[in-house]
DNA sequence: ATGATTTGACCCCG
DNA sequence: CGGGGTCAAATCAT
């Protein structure tokens, strides 16, 4: 058992770690050309969002009394002013701790009540290694595409829960596909009480069903036309979904042959950023590079680079190509809050290496997953 | 009739 | 013990 204080300790570290990269990232984009204003304010999210994290760490350990600033998604609400057709999201992806969320509570998930009975130790580690990450997608307030957003794969609701602090319930949402072929993913979509207009759009588990898979054909996605109730958009997203899936597993392959590089200093990791592409091929991905982790950097520029955009020094995004999903900004970032990990990795004598290895190994990507430029560790 | 949603109960975990 | 997540029977929609 180890004890909290220390992984608290860690965490508060990576949280400010991770703040200060991410301001570097926002200095280095205030000054880049190429920079957009939505990854600016997304960097701006992800700062403030560090913050309240670390804010938070500190503040469980503190004595009581202290003033409880809300904590939430201030920068998700990056309204997409010029053009409210567009709505905007913000994504967050983690693993193993919620993101700062309406509700700020601890969230328990046991997706596999049923299997555990059979197969404990699978279950739960599957659990644990299942990725989670958070999308604040923002909806235009007249629109009727909400809730159950059709976001390329077609989902079943199985739930709908009041949560503690909350203003609106949440709801949950499993791939319909699940018993059919077995695939995992799940997602909540928590619409924030500060700003109706956002979604909270937390996904768990990679999409094994057919739907995400391998074909790439421009009609792929839901032979069910369910929802009639909502808006169903152009789904032609899924194509690209695919094809990031595909990317991403070739990419988390290959990756953790480079990870004892990255042992050096800091658990920072580098963020990379590829706009939904709008059809077969994303054809610019952008990945951005940590200062310390230029192996790193090229190790993943060979898999994320298909095309002309080789400049890995540059922090280009071009959310503006965006199609298929009514422009909406898919940006993703990784969070990596793994205290299990870095507890056993700062505690195994032979292997220093800070758990660098684990968010491209143990992790699925989904096909809808984008990352985003922005430092993904928290 | 079939499949999706609703909704209260149940389970697990912190 | 309480909150979050899931199940599953009842209900609704197509």
């Amino acid at each position: 058992m180890e004890n909290s204080a220390d992984r608290e300790g860690i965490n508060l570290i990576n949280e400010l770690t991770q703040g200060r990269e991410l301001a570097r990232q926002l200095q280095i984009h205030i000054n880049a050309p190429s920079s957009t204003h939505e990854s600016r304010e997304l960097l701006v999210h992800k700062i403030l969002k560090s913050y309240e994290k670390a804010l938070n760490l500190v503040k469980s350990n503190a004595p009581a009394g202290m003033g409880e600033t809300q904590q939430q998604q201030t920068g998700a609400t990056m309204a997409v002013s010029e053009n409210r057709s567009h709505p905007s999201t913000g994504i967050t992806f983690g693993m193993s701790e919620s993101p700062t969320s309406l509700s700020g509570s601890p969230r328990s998930e046991d997706s596999d009540r049923e299997y555990r009975d059979q197969d404990p130790g699978y279950a739960s580690r599957k659990r644990k290694t299942m990725p989670r990450w958070t999308k604040h997608i923002q909806v235009s307030p007249g629109m009727g595409l909400e809730g159950p957003l059709d976001d390329g794969f077609s989902w079943r609701k199985y739930g709908q829960k009041d949560i503690l602090g909350a203003k609106y319930p949440r709801g949950y949402y499993r791939c319909t596909y699940r018993h059919v072929q077995g695939c995992l993913a799940t997602k909540q979509v928590q619409r924030s009480d500060e700003d109706p207009t956002i979604l909270e759009v937390t996904y768990r588990g990679r999409h094994t069903c057919n739907q995400g898979s391998e074909s790439n054909q421009p009609s792929v996605l839901a032979e069910k036309p369910e929802s009639s109730s909502q808006a169903n958009i152009h789904q032609q997203v899924s194509k690209s979904q695919q094809n990031q899936q595909e990317i991403l597993l070739n990419f988390q392959r290959d990756l953790k042959v480079e990870t004892k590089e990255l042992e050096t200093n800091s658990p920072l990791f580098p963020t990379f950023n590829f706009p939904p592409a709008s059809d077969e091929r994303p054809d610019s991905y952008t990945f951005c590079p940590n200062e310390t982790h230029d192996n790193f950097s090229g190790e993943l520029s060979r898999i994320f680079m298909p095309a002309a955009t080789s400049r890995s020094n540059d922090f280009s995004v071009s959310p503006t190509h965006i199609s298929g999903f009514a422009g909406i900004q898919n940006s993703y970032t990784l969070e990596t809050e793994y205290p299990d990990l870095i507890s056993a990795a700062t505690s195994t004598t032979n292997s220093p290496t800070i758990g660098v290895d684990f968010p491209f190994r143990q992790m699925e990507f989904d096909p809808n997953f984008t990352f985003d430029n922005t430092g993904f560790f928290s």
